[in-house]
This record gives C-alpha cells, structure tokens and sequence, in this order.
DNA sequence: CTTGACAGTGAACAAGTTTTCATAGAACAT
DNA sequence: ATGTTCTATGAAAACTTGTTCACTGTCAAG
C-alpha cells in the first residue's frame, strides 16, 4: 500500500480523533481550522489523496461522511515464511468482523502494545494506549484454541505487526483466516493448535500473517 | 426520563443502525426517505423531540453531527432501591474508557444481546448484532470479581439497560464506579463481589446502575 | 532542466442540510 | 368544549459544506 505523507496521516490521524471524541466526522472546513490552512482546498486535496491511497473512503456529496478503510494488512514475514502446503483439517473457522471504525485518540503512540481501547474521559488514565486503526476484530469458531482461554464465540482483536515467536497469530491459510500459535523451530514456521486433542504442528508455506491476536472478548 | 413515543424511538434507532453500518450519521432528509415522510420537518420535529428529551444531543447548524446522550441510565429500580450506607471496601476500582464511537453494522436489531462488535466483511456474519451506541468500556482494576473470571486490567463492555437479578453491573456507589453482582432477595438489592476472599453481600441504597456488563476483554 | 508528486492560496459556486414559518388533523385528558 | 401533545404537510430561508477553477511554490527523480 501506498505511503501516506506525514500530513495525510496528521490528517487522517484528526478525523479519527474527531469521530471518537464527538462521534461524528469534522467537516473540510474543521479540518482547515484544525491545522490553520488558509484555503480548504488545501484539506481537498489531502482527502483526495486519502482516498486514492485507499485508506479512507469518501461519500461524494454528503457532509460530514467518511469511512475508513478495512486496511490492508499484510505483512513480509521476511526471512520466516516459506510455502503452505494443503488444508488444515483443524483450523479455526473464522467469521470476518469489522473493528470498530473509529478508535478513540489521546495519546500519539500505539507502537507498543498491550492495552485495550482507549481513553478519553478519565485524565488520570493517560497511560492507556490505543490500537492501530488497521486492528480488526474476529469471531471465534471453533475449539482449536481452547487451552489458550480462547473459546468458540470469543471474539478476537487483531493488530498489525511483525509476530514474534509463539505469539498467537491470525494467518491466511487456502484462502480462510485461522488463528493459531505461530512457532519457529530452526528455520522452519509451524502453526500450532492450542488444544490437547490437536497436539501436532503444522508446517505452513506461503503464510500471511494477517495480524497479531492481543486480547479476546468473551461474552459474559 | 420521559418515554418516547414510537416514532421517535424508531427514529433514533434508524439513526443508530445508519451509524453503525455506514459510520456516519443520516441527514434529515435520509431519515424523511426512509420514514416516507413528505415534509423534512416531519424529521426535524422528532429530532427535536429527542433532544428536548434528552436521549440526542444535535449540534445546531452542523450537518449530520449528532451525539446520543450518554444515556440516562439512572434505572427506577423502583420497588428495590433504598440508600446507600457508607464506603466499600472492596469495590473495584475503575477507569472510564471512552467506548469507540462508531459501531459497524449489519443488522438493525440490537434489543438482543449476547455477541460482540458486529459484521460489515463477511455475509456470512449476518447474524452478527451490534452495540447500542451508549456503550463503554471500563477497565478493571482490583480482584473482587475474580471468580466471576474478570480480572485486574481487563476490560469490561457495560451495555445500558434494566439489569436482571444475577447481572453483573456497573453501579455508581459514592461517585465512584464499581463492578459487581446483582443480586435481589426479596425486596432488598444487594451487590456482590465474586471473590471467595469477599462474600459477604453489601446492601446498597440510593442505586445508580450505570450498566450491564457483557463481555471481558483479555490481553494475550 | 524538465517532469511529476506534494503542498498550498483565494475566491466562488453548487449542492447538501438544517431551520423556520404557516397550517392542520387525530387522539386524549381536563 | 378546550387545550395539549403528537403527527404531519409544504414551501422557503438561511446556513453549511463539498467541489471546482485559476494560480503559485517546493522538492526530488529522471
């Protein structure tokens, strides 16, 4: 994908915000406002570009009325990755769910990981980070991550990045989103099964690492 | 809170349902399209209507920029509230989390809850349900819900609405935020913390249940 | 040294939207 | 009977907002 210059993602960055504070997109003009551009033209040209690069899409017409892109996650895996080769009788069915459009701002640095959402409301915490706009969420089908507190019908928060040994992965396999524990063993990439009763490895080539799992949300 | 009458409340949930599947919120005229009305003020009546009733706020001038109001959630409770006496010592702790602000859609019901996020990818997700709009995260600090399988640091989605004998809400006790269970014996309502360390029932008086907790949400 | 992508100004237009004004029937409580 | 609330129409006013046009400048790549 396409790089965003650094004012296109200031840009882009602000309408997020402004959905998550206000709950609903700023206007040209706002944005104009927002970062002291004498012409809105200038903001024009910026969403033009937004939306050439495919990261937001645009309502031709309608005031206040975006929609940010599903965003395009795939990752290089660089040295890991090799061929996949056949169906995997034991992957997670996974449905697509979309992530929540917008993501409440606060802090500018999402680079480390661990928390959830974000805030907003409370000063005091700060501290909290937010997720990359590309997370998205999945839902859980399937047993095969039972022994990771993963249930079927758990839904399941995905971030971009460059996995780590052993993290819990969502990886695109024969065309379907699994999610599995990602083990590197010499030079070799296996997925793993999180359930006694699937105990083997499976090596996999051509994987797409679709996104990291960082939190599951189970229903109460 | 002054009810609303049928109309008025199709009209905010049509509204909600337009956020949640497009991410930005319907003009007046979108709302008069959908409900066939011949005249736009049809619309601006009821809007007006549910803002002077408190459920919707709108930003005067501003197209398609609506809030809904952070839900006036003071329950009646009616025959079961009686006052509050004094701190608790094992009350969770809470931060407030501001909810995201847009909710993707899909279907237009959400009277029935259960589910997490919702769908937009997938049609096969069609079952999926949303968020009401007024939804919010807390994270949790503390153990006294332990054994209810929350834990200190995640976070939990509170959902408005009447909660059920058994429910585990979000109750505001002395201006503070806390998190347990409802429980009900007789005409009396008592909260509880799901920890084996802690259980004793605390009466409550003066109830302010804020919402109903339906789902964790676990870092990896 | 030209070309193209990026960034911006300034003004004006056209369409999208909210808002106001005037008017009125139906249901319902007083 | 009478007022009130809810519902709705129809037209127009007023404002907001996206969009276009003409023009300028910077900077890196070829």
């Amino acid at each position: 994908m396409e790089e965003l210059t650094k004012k296109q993602a200031a840009i882009l960055e602000y309408m997020k915000a402004h959905v998550a504070e206000h709950s609903y997109w700023p206007s040209i003009r706002d944005i104009q406002a927002k970062f002291r551009f004498a012409s809105t033209n200038a903001v024009f040209g910026h969403l033009q570009a937004l939306e050439r690069k495919g990261v937001l899409q645009r309502i031709p017409g309608a005031a206040r009325a975006y929609k940010v892109a599903p965003a395009a996650l795939v990752e290089d895996l660089s040295d890991v990755v090799i061929r996949y080769e056949g169906p995997d009788e034991n992957v997670l069915q996974l449905e697509s769910l979309n992530y929540l459009g917008a993501i409440p701002a606060g802090l500018p640095d999402y680079t480390e990981s661990s928390g959830v959402l974000d805030t907003v409301q409370a000063p005091m915490s700060a501290s909290a980070r937010r997720r990359p706009p590309q997370s998205f969420a999945l839902r859980v089908r399937g047993d095969s991550m039972i022994d990771a507190g993963i249930d079927s019908g758990d839904t399941v928060i995905i971030e971009p990045g460059h996995p780590k040994n052993g993290d819990i992965v969502a990886a695109l396999i024969d065309g379907e989103t699994t999610l599995k524990r990602l083990i590197k063993q010499g030079n070799k990439v296996f997925l793993k099964a999180e359930n006694k009763n699937y105990p083997e490895l499976h090596p996999v080539n051509d994987l797409v690492i679709q996104g990291i799992a960082k939190s599951v949300m189970k229903s109460i």
